[in-house]
This record gives C-alpha cells, sequence and structure tokens, in this order.
DNA sequence: ATAAAGTACCTCAGCGCTAAGCAACTTTCA
DNA sequence: TGAAAGTTGCTTAGCGCTGAGGTACTTTAT
C-alpha cells in the first residue's frame, strides 16, 4: 500500500528519471514521521499548560540527577539549540516558577539551574501520559522491530558523530 | 557503543525506574536524526540561496507534473504546514521571480502557481547536491537495510494514518 | 604576573511559522 | 432557487528560534 512517499517518489521517477531518488525513501519518511509525532506529543503537553521546549527543559532536569540540577551549558548540549534559546526558556520557566536560577559557587560565570518543586510536580504529571502517547505512536510495532529499529538508527546516529562526549 | 538516547534512557532508568521510557529509545532517536540531518541539508540549501521552505516549494512544484504547476492547497498538502507559511513562502519566492501566481481560470477563489524559468533553473541546480547529500547521510547503512528501515516507516506512518488521499 | 585565548550566559534584531479570522467563491441540498 | 456549509487563499498578531554580538569571568601560555 503506497503512502505519501511512495508518490513522491512516482513522481520524481516520471518527472527526472535521471535522478536517483532512493535516499528520499528514508528521509522523506523520517522527516514526515518525526513531524507527526511532534504533533501528537504536543497536544500532550498542551493538556498541562506546556510547549515543546518547556517540556524538554524540564524533562532534562527530571532525568539528570537527584538534584535536578544543571547548567545552561547542560541544558543547550542535551536539547541541540542555541544559547539564545536555553536563556529564553529558562526566563520563561523561571517566570512561571518551575525552574530557579541561581549563580555557580565555583565558577563566577556560571549558572545552575534547578526544578523547583512545583516543576518537580508538573513534570512528574505529564510524563506517563508522554510516554503513553509514544507507545501510541509506536504500536504497529513489535518489540523485535522496534529493538531493530532502534538498533539502526543509533548506526546512522554513530555515523554522523552523534557522541555523548 | 552507546549514544546521546542510551545516555538519557540510563538516566530515566535510574531516577524514574517506575517509568519504562523504551519507546524514547526509537523516537527519540527520530527527532535528533531529523534534526542532524535538517542541518546538513540546509548547508546545502544555503550554499544556493536557500531555505528548507523554499526548497520544499521549489521541489514540490518540479516533481508534481511536466508544467511545475499547482495549487497553495496543492503545496500545503504536500508540505505539512499552515496555508499562510504557503501563501508568505509564495509571497518570498513570487519577490524573487523563482515562481509565478495566476488566477484559475475555472476556479474564482483559486490561484495557479508555477516555476519560472528561472525557478526551474535554480532547482535543477540544487537537486543533484541534496541528493549527494541524503546519500551520504546514509552510507552508514547497506541497501537492504535502508530498504528494510524505509519498510518499518513506512509501517508506522500508514498506522497513524499518513495517506495519500 | 600578565596578556591572550577560551568559556558561560545573556541580549536583541530579524525571520518564519502558527492560529485565528476574513472575504470571495463554489457546492450541496432542501 | 436560495440558504447553508464548505473551500480557497490571504492577513495579521504573537511567538520561539537563530545568529551575531556583548560582557564577565576563567584558563592557558609565556
Amino acid at each position: 500500500m503506497p503512502d505519501h512517499v511512495d508518490l513522491i517518489l512516482e513522481q520524481w521517477a516520471e518527472q527526472r528519471p535521471d535522478l536517483d531518488a532512493s535516499p528520499m525513501a528514508v528521509l522523506g519518511r523520517l522527516k514526515r514521521l518525526t513531524q507527526l509525532a511532534d504533533t501528537e506529543l504536543r497536544r500532550n503537553y498542551a493538556s498541562h499548560d506546556l510547549d515543546s521546549a518547556s517540556f524538554d527543559v524540564l524533562a532534562t532536569l527530571r532525568r539528570s540527577n537527584s538534584e535536578h540540577r544543571l547548567t545552561p551549558a547542560g541544558l543547550m548540549r542535551s536539547s541541540m539549540v542555541t544559547s539564545g534559546a536555553i536563556t529564553q526558556r529558562l526566563d520563561r520557566l523561571e517566570a512561571r516558577g518551575l525552574v530557579s536560577r541561581k549563580p555557580s559557587e565555583t565558577d563566577g560565570r556560571g549558572v545552575e539551574v534547578t526544578l523547583t518543586a512545583e516543576g518537580l510536580r508538573l513534570i512528574d504529571g505529564v510524563l506517563p501520559t508522554h510516554l503513553e502517547t509514544e507507545e501510541r505512536l509506536l504500536a504497529a510495532l513489535s518489540k523485535a522491530e522496534r529493538e531493530q529499529l532502534a538498533e539502526t538508527l543509533r548506526t546512522l546516529l554513530e555515523s554522523l558523530g552523534d557522541r555523548t562526549d
């Protein structure tokens, strides 16, 4: 059964038969799938008065350590956005009382960001439905298929230099 | 060898062992991979004075039919953005002389968008390096692995209702 | 000890997108 | 035929991100 990307490949074969458009079979679907998943997850965030950016920060703090504390630089590394974006995300979260900032005691330039009690309560409230939604998005695949998919994606990420460092 | 997502899974196992975070092994990598790929592709667009949004529109027109003509509604369906975004993309492309708009002859509400000669020249100039870049992004996978990955992703897309219609 | 290089965070202008809403037109159906 | 519903493309306010740049501080090298 053809999907949207199959149609695109057909069109390229028709209009530019000289080009090998086969990489789009993978990358086109990756992009489209990510977008569909994001849309679905956003619905859940919104039902808790959050957006993706805020969820990202709160979840990163939540899982990082038992103090739920991290520097803006650490948040930046984890989120793949620029430092300006992190500053603005933290401004918003701090204004809502979900995180707090305090100067580092060891580094005069540094800041430490911590989840407040309310921030912790909020993210812990969102997580169960977040994971349920993710589970639902993958429902069409068996456990073995998911594992194999994850492994293939990991191979790609590694080849592109996505390291933990 | 652990990647960034493996670390995230470890952290969740440590901080919230009661949660089953396994869907993130797939969805986290999907998101990260899409973002890395976008960044890489953007470099190529930029070297031709384009951004992702413009490339998307030009490429869609290029492959759609031999007249390279489509309505804004058709472009919207293909691109997964809102009608307002399409209007603004077309405004920019029209101002640069890469597409032209003319009223539909059969539908008083409608508009028809066509690639200009210059638009055609530009998109045909970008396509080869675009596909080379995509090819390079997938270089770590064998042909068989790519096909299997595409098939798995298609299964997911179908299960989420991504139809051609 | 000091200059140079590097790091950490913030500021802000510019940009493209969304969401909501509008006017013009077409289709449906009583 | 006429009213209601649907479709099409456009407009605009608001928003978050990027990219460039700034300040303050730390590290490195001499």
